[in-house]
DNA sequence: GGTCATGTTGACTA
DNA sequence: TTAGTCAACATGAC
């Protein structure tokens, strides 16, 4: 499920669930989502508690007695909290017992999400992954200044964790479509006053995920996102959504409503 | 069987 | 250096 607003929801399950108690065990159930030895995470693990957590971007980082573990959810991750081991859902990848006999599941279906451990939040996101601001957290001046110099398109921009950490394909689509923007508009020739909007728009959207937590179809109706499909029309003007593949993903938007909006053309 | 999916990374090219 | 494209990773749904 995983983009920002869908981590920040884990993070909230996570709080509630899973903090402040001791591990007892922890069991491996598949150690390709681990970015380090089995044998040394599961040394850390033990008897470990799990005292704060902290999301940036779509990253999950979880405070133990000495350093972090950094939960990623790649495309198909999720946490579950149970109390009776036979609940131990499909594809939990990371099993935690606590000490009061609850568990709680990192589950990953297509295993594109990673588990690690960290020695400080800051070596992580600067040294390792080298992520951008956080979506949720940065200001205008950070924003406008993470672009400038850019010449990637727009949608790409967005979705690149690089320069703004916690936007990916379905919540760049709805940030473009939002603002009017067509996905391919180079990102440095988008005007102040645009930029402005694109920035009130991100935290727009990304609050009503947190809010609507995640679930994609629960979403407002005048949101592109439950349009997402093929032959499905602008809730905007009626005309016809459309596909378009950049970076790697296929987006959505409406032709008739998105158009290049920069500094050269105008409007 | 083919296509598609909320992500990341490395290789290659311009 | 910056960006775009592609392939790979792995699994399930339609």
């Amino acid at each position: 499920m995983p983009e920002l607003p869908e981590v920040e929801t884990f993070k909230k399950y996570f709080d509630k669930t899973s903090l402040s108690q001791k591990i007892n065990n922890v069991f491996i159930r598949d150690n390709r989502v681990l970015n380090v030895q089995e044998k040394i995470f599961k040394k850390t693990i033990r008897s470990n508690i799990f005292y704060s957590s902290l999301r940036h971007g779509k990253y999950l980082f979880v405070k133990l007695n000495s350093g972090f573990i950094v939960f990623h959810f790649g495309m198909s991750g999720d946490l579950k909290y149970f109390d009776d081991i036979k609940e131990e859902p499909k594809h939990s990848r990371i099993l935690f017992e606590f000490e009061n006999g609850n568990f709680l599941s990192y589950i990953s279906q297509r295993m594109f999400g990673k588990v690690d451990l960290t020695n400080t939040i800051e070596d992580f996101i600067i040294n390792k992954k080298n992520l951008g601001i956080d979506a949720l957290k940065m200001n205008f001046e950070e924003f406008k200044k993470s672009l400038e110099k850019r010449t990637a398109l727009a949608k790409s921009a967005l979705m690149n964790q690089n320069i703004i950490a916690g936007i990916g394909n379905i919540y760049s689509d709805e940030i473009l479509y939002q603002t009017r923007l067509h996905p391919k508009t180079k990102i440095n020739e988008v005007n102040d006053s645009k930029l402005r909007e694109i920035f009130e728009t991100i935290k727009n959207v990304l609050k009503v995920g947190i809010e609507k937590k995640g679930i994609l179809k629960t979403y407002p109706n005048d949101f592109i996102i439950p349009h997402r499909k093929k032959g499905e029309l602008c809730p905007r003007c009626g005309g016809n959504i459309e596909r378009l593949k950049i970076a790697q993903r296929h987006g959505f938007f409406c032709p008739n409503c998105q158009i290049n909006h920069n500094k050269t053309s105008g409007d």
